[in-house]
DNA sequence: TCCTCATATCCAGAAATTACAATATAATGA
DNA sequence: TCATTATATTGTAATTTCTGGATATGAGGA
């Protein structure tokens, strides 16, 4: 928990979030990923029918995002989804988006609750 | 709730909100509507520095993500964030996201859960 | 009708993203 | 060391997105 925050900008773990999921190609691999399965770099690539150099790519950005994370086994690199950082994103913008009021001040002002 | 919905693939309403929440930009605008505030494309750009134009775009885009949701009072649009689209969207990327195993087949495969 | 204000749309240049081919790196085994 | 396999990086062209100026639309008021 960041000391800075305060509800009114976006926390850089839901920036992360968003940044990698911009794409809709990311957003197709990472439906590859739904229910924990670990997937090769070539193995997504084979399934989007993409070049191995863009979905390394792509993979690379997602995990930058905090979305995906990876482990090396001896020459292959397994990736799967991060749940806990997609967790942690997920509620930021929840707090941030959805948020009826400012802190503090509920109730008091010109806001449009509900 | 749509019939077709199966976990593994996203909701429209999910890549609606990814590709509206996809540039900086939109997502700094975000920030001004926090707590429920209702502000005028006129009031977005001056806070923003943004050209009027480039802010209506913006605010559209919000729009049609289902971020954004908007009311004609006389001349002026007021704009503020669409609380239910966003909890929706949200939600719908933490099921498929998030979900530990595919429906129905929970810790009977190769999965790497938690 | 004409004028004004707020917003929306159109257009063209600038900036960012995406893709693939080629090459480089990393890890392992012969 | 050399070859092999998987992944990462580089270079570049094509595409997409972003932005501001100009213009159009829509609603009221004089």
């Amino acid at each position: 928990m960041t000391m800075t925050a305060n509800g009114f900008e976006l926390s850089d773990e839901a920036r992360g979030f968003l940044k990698a999921m911009a794409s809709g190609t990311r957003q197709q691999i990472m439906e590859l990923f739904v229910g924990g399965v670990e997937l090769t770099v070539n193995e997504v690539a084979e399934r989007m029918s993409l070049a191995q150099s863009a979905t390394s790519t792509h993979l690379a950005t997602l995990r930058d995002g905090g979305v995906l994370t990876s482990r090396r086994e001896w020459k292959t690199v397994y990736y799967r989804a991060d749940s806990t950082r997609i967790g942690k994103a997920l509620s930021d913008l929840q707090v941030t988006l959805q948020a009826c009021c400012p802190p503090g001040d509920c109730g008091s002002g010109t806001s449009v609750c509900g």
